[in-house]
DNA sequence: CAAATATGCTTGACATATCAACTATTGCTC
DNA sequence: GAGCAATAGTTGATATGTCAAGCATATTTG
């Protein structure tokens, strides 16, 4: 539980920074997923899967995001049942800013922590998500 | 993020195991702060300042359980503005059952670390809430 | 190669969360 | 004790997430 309340405050203080930039968490991650997608894209569902959140709030997610001219997407030859997404040059100059912002918002909270201790809660949530990818239906399913 | 994706999976695992009982994770805390509450109840918004979640939220979700029989209103005499909430039976029983089911559920996750590790987990995440209580506003504010 | 199945995504109906404005009651101030 | 501000909670409009079903394209199978 006190995981829970934890995620939900760093939430919180995150979406404070990225609120003055008309965006949502959600929305910054996509961004991070589509930018280290590069030329290339991604997907539709892809980016659903890498998210822990299903296909059609994905298909509305992007729709907002393409209306701010953050992404664009196009429907590739090879496999026209798939869309491809891609970060815009809008996408990438707001990540730009982000970049910095963010990870200062975050450090406060963390700044309590020695490195050492940081490391090893790392090392524990990475241990809690594998035990989930191994023994839970959830994630298979989708 | 790595804490966020965290909390995200145990959500997903928690809700997995609560589905079947027809209430939600919130549902849930709220079960559990009315029964922490007693006799006396707990008006609504200080339900709110317990969760992560505004007023109006917190009206609407009392609506709902309130519905479901898990709990009751009451406006007393001495400030008629609030409204205390008290869990029902019907609560109480559900809380009983989920009381063993929930813990089962999550401790799978946290089955690849000894009992230490789990000790320094939990003394860092309160570290981070603690740091958030101190510095950011958004907390305060609600 | 026609029919059946699977994949990728979208749409509509509905539940839920969020923001702003509102009502009712209480406490404070002159 | 009349008027004003503070508190507790609700309501309405809007954004967002979620479930079930649908459409188009691709793949498999007889």
């Amino acid at each position: 539980m006190g995981l829970l309340r934890t995620a939900d405050v760093l939430r919180w203080r995150i979406a404070e920074v990225l609120e003055p930039e008309g965006i949502t968490l959600v929305q910054f991650n996509v961004l991070r997923i589509l930018r280290g997608a590069k030329e290339t894209g991604l997907p539709t569902l892809e980016i659903g899967a890498r998210l822990v959140e299903q296909s059609p709030g994905i298909t509305r997610l992007i729709d907002r995001m393409e209306a701010l001219g953050l992404v664009r997407r196009e429907r590739p030859r090879a496999d026209r049942r798939q869309v491809l997404c891609h970060i815009e040059s809008k996408g990438l100059s707001l990540l730009a800013r982000l970049d910095t912002t963010v990870p200062q918002a975050s450090e406060v909270l963390f700044a309590g922590l020695s490195g050492a201790e940081i490391d090893r809660l790392i090392v524990s949530l990475d241990a809690i998500r594998s035990a989930c990818a191994a023994r839970c239906s959830s994630l298979r399913k989708q």
